[in-house]
Parts: structure tokens; sequence; C-alpha cells
DNA sequence: TTGTAAGCGTTATCAT
DNA sequence: ATGATAACGCTTACAA
């Protein structure tokens, strides 16, 4: 029964209509200058026939195979998740699939992932950096064979290229403002490794925010974690060893705040009484841990994502070229 | 300087070298009957032209894409996640790219992804269905398309399909084991939604494991809920408000636990003390959780994803037909 | 060892 | 309003 379905071509259709190819794929697309009856007899030769149109001659064809592909870290962070899903939603309202590849934030892998999309022919890229990813060469190699690329996120610090991001110092000002308003004076920060770009704005919008409300910027209270459980742990254990102890602590993001809370627990800490957080993420844990942080900082994936997509679509579908777009999204402090 | 880069052809090469188109593509795949020499020179053209192989092109005409189609119900599970990262890998492996599709448990967006990937001509597909998802008839026409497709944690209850799943009862087992050795007695499990399978099954391995352990089986201790956050609150406060409050809980699922352990702090009950609880996936967030589950049971996305891919890939390699696999991963129970 | 030619399914150009 | 033909880039019998 299985019989090996070579499913209906237009050839087909016109053989059996004993009409021509040309005449068939203009009925099809519904081309103005075709009968009214010959098209509805194509038509429904077509459905009898179980025709399909056979995409993979179309997109060879047109030069366009209506995919694009999306490069990301991991979709295991739930910003990834999200950002991911408005990118399809958006995708998906202009009838393109989307692509998939996880970089792991391993840079072999990002530029092994975008030649494979290369030589899918996507129509373009949107593509969130990996922590570590310093050769950029690969914008160009993408500009050659004029495939167009947004980043989001994490972003190249070129002004050529399309991107959209957040920026972070807004909401820092907002958690260190929602800290002094609370009468905290001691206010630490724990950072990601100073190689990554994120850590260097977090520590220049730190200063800059204890600066505007008049907090005094102790270097001793900036300290930093390569984001590894034990590296999370050891900052917080910098901090705990201080003989004045800050009573407010705004980490890297969720995942950093999560063990050094856990880790001040056992250091006999009482959370949200000796010690205050704010991070960066905004994730909806929080509401089921006990003591949670005063508030977290807001990033916007969905926002940035579907930001991303439409930018590439509107590259996608403009005919002219068009100035690279840089979108910011101020981040935002969320109390809990 | 962004010339409209029409990348070379395998017909500019041979026009360059003055040899036939046929020779350069046999050079281009190393075919053996092509002088060393000649090779070479194809090569090196190729490289001087920047050739890329256009693949939509060859896509079309080997009648094959080198692309998987997965559909899941949605990323931001980190069940899902997690297998689509097994299934990431394991396409790479075979040189294939994967298109995504998150059908949010709807069962028309699944109808929609699963057409789009169809004309995408996708190689296979891989699909956990939605929870509601009714209507197999998918099933049929993708067999008639000889599209094939290989389902992996919410399988569809037919014996002439491809599945991959995970036995609930093996991890149900050891839960009520691991109560009971504890001293437990009033054992409660606070399922989904009876329209579910996988409520289903949950009901039968709770009862069965019980008798398994000599505990009497009280139906007042089996509630359901709809798997929202109000409706996981009503099921505990079902059991709250018993007369004999339940000392051990199993429930659906971890975002099902954390709903009503928070629930039960605030209703006043001591977690891990006055009531304990167990249930399924086994999410790493618990590591953070002050009076954690005495467990969780794995069910093992990963390996379900990956031996799902596994097998579509048998399946698009091997040359007759092989018969449906039925793979099954017990669940297991993971104390913290 | 290499070349010739047909063909994959569709659409677009040019006729009629 | 419809048909014939070429073309997209590549592979593969079949010939030489």
């Amino acid at each position: 029964m299985t019989k090996p379905n070579k499913p209906a071509t237009i050839k087909e259709i016109a053989r059996k209509l004993k009409i021509s190819p040309s005449t068939v794929s203009r009925a099809l697309n519904d081309h103005p200058s075709i009968g009214l009856v010959t098209t509805m007899r194509v038509k429904k030769m077509a459905v009898e026939l179980n025709y399909e149109p056979n995409q993979t001659a179309i997109f060879f064809k047109q030069r366009k195979t209506f995919t694009i592909g999306v490069i990301l870290p991991t979709l295991s962070e739930p910003f990834f998740s999200l950002a991911i899903s408005a990118i399809e939603t958006v995708a998906e309202e202009h009838k393109y699939t989307v692509l998939l590849g996880q970089s792991l934030d391993n840079e072999a892998r990002e530029l092994q992932i975008i030649n494979s999309f290369k030589k899918h022919r996507v129509d373009g890229i949107l593509m969130s950096m990996g922590k570590n990813t310093t050769d950029l060469s690969f914008i160009e190699m993408l500009r050659a064979s004029d495939i167009p690329i947004v980043f989001f996120d994490c972003v190249p610090e070129l002004d050529n290229v399309d991107k959209v991001y957040s920026d972070l110092s807004s909401g820092m000002e907002e958690a260190i403002e929602a800290f002094v308003s609370r009468g905290h004076r001691r206010i630490a920060l724990i950072n990601g490794p100073d190689t990554l770009l994120a850590s260097g704005e977090r520590t220049e919008a730190f200063k800059s925010a204890l600066k505007k409300f008049d907090v005094v910027i102790d270097e001793k209270y900036i300290v930093h974690t390569d984001l590894t459980e034990k590296g999370n742990e050891d900052a917080m254990e910098q901090l705990c060893s201080l003989s004045e102890r800050p009573s407010a602590v705004v980490s890297f993001n969720d995942f950093v705040t999560l063990d050094v809370m856990k880790y001040a627990r056992h250091r006999g800490i009482v959370l949200s009484q000796d010690m205050h957080f704010i991070s960066y993420a905004n994730y909806p844990l929080w509401k089921y841990i006990e003591n949670p942080p005063i508030g977290s900082i807001e990033q916007y994936p969905d926002k940035q994502g579907g930001k991303a997509a439409e930018i590439l679509f509107d590259i996608l579908t403009s005919k002219e070229e068009l100035e690279p777009e840089d979108i910011v999204f101020p981040s935002k402090l969320v109390l809990k």
C-alpha cells in the first residue's frame, strides 16, 4: 500500500487536463490572465491529485528559502527560550520557518552553525553572540554572501551592524535607587568576568548610579565571579569576609544570586534582613523562593527577539539598502 | 562595493578551466574516475572563485533537504529545551539541521507547523504531542507524503508508530517506596486533568505502587489540578481540608509542587516536616529551595530526544522499511 | 578519464 | 487566454 508516492507535479495536472504546464502554474497562482473556468478546473484537479507544490524547486528557482536561522548560546536559559518564542511568532507571521542553532558559547560551534545556515541558504540570520566570541570576521563573510544578520542581546561593538539590545544602566540605576531609598549605603556588586562586555557595562552603570545617589564608591565592594557555582560562592565569600559587610548586593544575574543566596544562608546570614539582593534577568522562579530578592532587572528577551526579527524581515522585504538599526531597550527593575 | 554577489557556479569553474561542468562536479565530489591533476585544478579554481555549492539546487535534485523538523509544546519547559539540545547534537553528527516549531499545546498550531515542515520538505519529523491533541490523522498524512515521524515523550497510543517515552510507573514505585520506608502511610497524589493520558498512567502507577507496599488506597487522597496556579492551589486546599491530612504527596510535576508547596507554606504547614513531596521532572532549581522535596522523578528528556533522533536517522539512512520502534525509558526517583 | 545531454519542478519571457 | 521554451545549478547515465 505504501506506494513510493512521488507527489503529483504541475506537469501531471497539465497532462491530465491536456493543457500546458504554464497555464497550470498560472492558474494555481491565480494569475489574472487565466480564465475562471480553467482556473477552477486546474484547482479541482490539483486537489484530486493531491498536488503539493515542490518548495525545494521553488526555493531553487526563486533563490529564497523562506527560512531564517537563529543562533543563540543555549535554550536552557529562559532568556533565550523566551526570545526564540517571540522570534518564531514573528517568523510565522511572515510565513517563514526557523532553523535553530545553539552555540553553547563556543566560538567554533558558532562558526559551524553559520556555515551550515549558509549552506542551507537561509534568507537571514538572527544571532545572540556567545560570551567569548571575539572574531567578528563572520560578519564580513555573511555580507559577502548577501545574508543579512541582525544581532540581539549580546551584540558586537560595531556601528555598521543591525542590533537590538538592552541598556543595563537604567535597571542598575533603579536598583541602586531602590537600595538607597531603603537606607542601604554599603552596596556591593557581584560582577561577571572582566572579559565580558556585559561586565564592563555593569561596573560602569554601578559606579555612575552610586555617584548619582551620593554613595561613595568602595572598590572592595566590587567582586567578580566566573559564573560557575564555585566562582559565585567565592565571590560571596569575599564579601562576607569583609569587616564591613555589604547590606545590599547587585549581582550579575539571577543564577548568580541563587547560588549566592544559598551560600549566604549556609554562612548564617539571614536573607532579606542581613542582606538584600537584586540581579538581572527577572526569572519567574523567584515567586517560589522563600526570601526572594527585593527585585530583579527585566531585560525583555521577548521584545528583543521580536524586534530583531522584525528588523530582519524589514531588510528582507525592502528593496533598498537600509541603514543599520541600533535599538536599545532600557532594562527595568521589577520589584517582588 | 557590495556587488550583488551572484556566487560562482560549477559552470563558471568549467568555463574558466575549459572543461565540462560534469567534470567539475565530479572533481568537487572526489569522484574516483577523475584525474588527480584535474581534481586539484578544479578545487583550486573553486576556492579562487569562492565557489559554494548551491544547496537549494542539490536539495531539489536529490529530493532531500538534510533538515529535520522538531515539534514540541514549548521550550520554556526545561524538559523540552534539554530534549532539543540532545536532538540538535545527534542531528549535527548526521550533518542535518533542525527546524523548530513550538505548538504551545495547541492542536491547530501543530497542524500548521506540520504543514509548514511538509512544505519545506523536511526529511523527517520529531514530535512531542501537545497535551490535548486528539486528532491523529496527520500521521497518515505524513505517511502518504513519505515523511517519517518519530514521537517522544508525549506519544500517540498506536503501535504502528515509532516512539520513545518514559515509563512513569518505575519512578512512582520508587517514590512510594521512599515515602513508605520513611514511615508515611497517608500518601496523596495531586494529578493532572483526567483528560491527559499522563494522568491516567500516574493514577494507575500510584495505585499499583501503593498496593505493592501494602498501603490502603484511599480515593480522597487522589485530587486533580488543571495545572494552572489556581488549580494547583485548589488541589492542595482539598488535601489540607481533610480531617486526616496526608503526610506525603506525589504530584504531577515540579511546577505543581512549587505552587503547592508555596500554598502549603501560606497555610501554615511546615514543609519537610508536616508534609513531604515528590514530583516528576527533576528540575535543577530544587537545590535552591529551602525545604525541597525529598526527591524528584527524572524522565531523561535528553535520552528521549537523543534516542528519538537516532531512530529517525536510522529510518532515514536505512534502505528497507524498518519495524516501528517502541522504546521505553524507566523513570527514576532522584533523592535530594 | 572526460564530455554530452537530459532532467529535477517551477516560473517567466515571449509568442500566438 | 494559453502555449512553447528556456532557465535556475547540479548530478548522472550514457557516450566517447
